[in-house]
DNA sequence: TATCCGTGGTT
DNA sequence: TAACCAAGGAT
């Protein structure tokens, strides 16, 4: 009996749900809305999995950018399969999580090569591609092939822990969550579902000061019944981030081309061009660092930026030096003026660079010339 | 399970 | 302003 009622429950929560999101979705470049898809629009998933790639800890504002340059420049997975890794990554610099942008390349070749160029159907197919973890598999089959997945994000953790006032931690409140989400999923619409989860904890289940009274579920919240929704999610407590310093050298040629290198294939901003830098040692002994320079040369500091990463903080000292026509060593490269806004420049490395030339890497706006 | 992996906006 | 956070994945 109250396994009967608690379906109901959970039925009459997704319909309720599913109606707020008729209304009030949010029309985002790569969704199909709610009323196309109803009268039989199908989603394109190789659409579905670059948005879903691209906002994996990323904001929606961030993607759009990125999304619309990227279809425009690859409108398939057979052509994004076609184009060549340095390009891709040259796209999507500035991004940020670059191996998304290695496994998305590893991804594309995959579907095209083993796949005939279509994305496999099923989360299970889904979750064996490079790059597709257990959300965006879930959220790929839901959105793009409605299979009933569960799909859970952060805003999906926020908004049932909150629903039925989770106190364990993340990540451990997980399995829990999922078996939530998977007790009020409605068959008919998974995707629709998925996407209206986020929606509602995107715009109204909120980190902070949610709009509870426009909460289409919030007769069944159990945090608001509490009397303090922002209490939930709970999460472990996050370590100090130590910080770490290095220097930066950037050489300019006569012509003012820079010098760039490809950083290593693993790792912290891997396959991304940088000037040549020190290591980044978490020592504070105050050392200036010139004396690593790639080259002997008069180099100028021209100041220090600071940039934080996901696990430490990074003090740069920045070097100018005009430099002599030179051979570039091996897996170096000089960049002229024009080539350098289109380089695969992490932003830190943006920032370094500014530093040293302001307005480098900026690209030049186009002036209409009076034929 | 814990750690590594970017960036920019919000509060 | 320091802290928090965003449609997580790989190891």
């Amino acid at each position: 009996m109250t396994g009967h009622s608690s379906s109901n429950r959970n039925e009459n929560q997704a319909a309720a749900l599913l109606a707020w999101y008729d209304q009030h979705h949010r029309e985002l470049p790569w969704r199909v809305p709610p009323r196309d898809l109803a009268a039989g629009r199908k989603p394109d998933a190789y659409r579905v999995w670059l948005s879903e790639i691209m906002l994996q800890q990323t904001t929606v504002e961030a993607v759009k950018s990125y999304y619309a340059r990227f279809l425009e420049r690859w409108p398939s997975v057979m052509e994004l399969a076609a184009a060549d890794s340095d390009d891709i990554m040259k796209a999507w610099a500035g991004l940020g999580y670059y191996s998304r942008a290695r496994n998305l390349k590893a991804c594309a070749d995959l579907v095209a090569d083993a796949h005939g160029g279509h994305f496999p159907d099923t989360e299970e197919g889904l979750r064996a591609l490079p790059g597709v973890g257990a959300y965006t598999a879930a959220a790929i089959a839901a959105i793009a092939f409605a299979r009933p997945a569960v799909v859970v994000d952060g805003n999906i953790e926020r908004v049932i822990t909150r629903l039925f006032a989770i106190s364990t931690p993340l990540p451990a409140a997980k399995t829990e969550i999922k078996q939530r989400v998977q007790a009020m999923l409605p068959h008919d619409r998974p995707g629709d579902f998925a996407q209206a989860m986020m929606d509602l904890g995107a715009t109204v289940c909120t980190p902070r000061r949610p709009k509870c009274l426009l909460c289409p579920i919030k007769k069944g919240c159990e945090a608001l019944l509490a009397g303090d929704p922002e209490l939930y999610p709970v999460k472990a407590a996050k370590r100090e981030k130590p910080r770490r310093r290095g220097a930066a050298f950037v050489a300019v040629r006569g012509d003012g081309a820079v010098l760039l290198r490809k950083r290593p294939a693993k790792g912290l901003l891997g396959d991304m061009a940088e000037p040549p830098t020190t290591d980044w040692t978490s020592r504070a002994d105050g050392e200036t660092g010139v004396q690593a320079a790639p080259f002997p040369a008069i180099w100028a500091m021209k100041g220090s930026i600071h940039h934080v990463f996901t696990h430490f903080e990074l003090v740069l000292d920045i070097y100018r030096a005009q430099a002599v026509s030179c051979e570039a060593p091996e897996g170096w490269w000089w960049s002229k003026p024009d080539e350098l806004p289109g380089e695969a420049l992490p932003s830190v490395m943006k920032k370094a660079i500014e530093t040293a030339i302001p307005g480098a890497t900026r690209q030049p706006h186009p002036r209409k010339e009076p034929e």
